[in-house]
DNA sequence: CCGTTTCAGTGCGTCAGCGTACATACAGGG
DNA sequence: CCCTGTATGTACGCTGACGCACTGAAACGG
């Protein structure tokens, strides 16, 4: 779906421009100028923006949606290594030397984003300083998450990794409250579903949470965060190397 | 240990000033101005350059010496997310948004670096486009090969992982014989020492590599190759995600 | 209202890797 | 030549997760 950019621009149920923090955070004069090669569409919960060696056509800034990147391993297994909300970009490295994708990019949840050719971009890309410099943080910083997601995945048990997830989300959506079925945390944690099953009927009975048919709700923040290993806390946006540290 | 730059300069013995790649690739002035503030060092193997949380004082630019990248869980267990040869650089994420280390750098092959100041490296990149633009580009590297080695720590057995560390190893170094001790090695798989001697005791039964007392020696690389897992192809110098893209 | 789809729960045998402890064995220095 | 440190080999019970198969139950659409 694709919608008009200037007349969906001030509506009150469409996100307005300037939300995409990474993109907020450009000078005016290249904000604009890199808004004018965009155009607002909106992605729909369980799209597939990027495939892994596919060509990457465009690039996104999410408004309001939320995407997250799984890592593909011999085509059955996934693991998330990322999450791209309107803090993020999906397809910079596209400018950096990758052509084609090297993860999966699925919207997790519906919304709107800015979309842009990839050619144009790298355009930009090449002569807009600005843009460098932050691509450059934001790069670290997606480098620093996949390390923590590296470690967390090799020597933290399913338990403690549910429980980081859930936070994680939480604080991406800014609710108690969302839409997660055991198969979609069992991509993204790279286990089976019946594991998740297991490790989420845990936390249930702890009174962590609560959830049936996807529908979950964090019912003890603080007692989740106990129950999750510690790269929660440091992966969050206020952790050393939580997304914080690309908006100085 | 130091070394006078302009002394050691020259010297059959000591690597010259191009041949760490990442800075010969930049435009000449400004490799000049760069390397007008290293002053060339030694580094030993087992030198901790980093450690998890300790501030960044001094960037390097290994020249013949290799450094591995381990991050730290829990303080005792580590698994290697990256290794820095000539190719690369360290610490670039100080200028990035980064004060402290995230990861422990061991020099794994002692040799030459050049080494310079923090704050001299923030001030350089503030103003040089050219390092900018090679480091956002490096960064994507790093992110994408730590993205590799998350899917390969998370799905991949022991015995393959450790074939794909043997062969990446050699074409670091350049050589079929080398020094590794399967403690090191346990360090950067992430797993028990003993688990290296089983899976390496499995590989040299079916004379792929043979060993003695670190020192490794492999017989059959296609071998090998075929009992690693595919991420060794992807890892390469060129495979899809190698460090070859980082040099146009 | 009923069939289909989606989501969750359970059981069972298997296995890789863990923690621990102990046993060799070679190397180099005094 | 012994002695000490480093490097490697072996054993044993344990457990978290795997693969697979099947059941139960809510949601949805015609």
């Amino acid at each position: 779906m694709i919608v008009n950019f200037d007349t969906a621009h001030g509506s009150a149920l469409i996100p307005s421009r300037g939300s995409n923090r990474l993109l907020a955070s450009l000078p005016e004069d290249d904000l604009d100028h890199i808004q004018s090669l965009c155009e607002l569409a909106m992605v729909d919960e369980g799209e597939v923006l990027y495939a892994p060696g596919q060509p990457i056509s465009h690039l996104y800034f999410p408004l309001d949606a939320l995407v997250c990147l799984l890592a593909v391993a011999e085509g059955r297994m996934t693991l998330e290594v990322g999450a791209v909300g309107r803090e993020g970009m999906l397809g910079a490295s596209v400018a950096l030397g990758h052509q084609t994708a090297q993860v999966r990019a699925v919207v997790q949840r519906a919304g709107y984003v800015l979309r842009m050719e990839a050619g144009d971009f790298c355009r930009e890309f090449a002569r807009m300083e600005s843009l460098q410099r932050l691509l450059s943080r934001y790069t670290d910083a997606l480098l620093a998450q996949a390390i923590q997601i590296a470690v967390c995945s090799r020597f933290h048990v399913l338990e403690a990794r549910l429980a980081r997830t859930l936070l994680v989300t939480r604080d991406r959506l800014q609710s108690e409250r969302f839409h997660l079925t055991h198969e979609f945390l069992a991509h993204a944690l790279g286990v089976r579903r019946v594991g998740v099953t297991k490790a989420a009927s845990a936390l249930q009975q702890q009174g962590l949470i609560s959830y049936s048919r996807g529908n979950i709700e964090i019912l003890d923040a603080a007692g989740l965060e106990a129950a999750s290993c510690g790269c929660y806390a440091l992966v969050k946006d206020d952790g050393s190397i939580g997304m914080g540290s690309v908006f100085l």
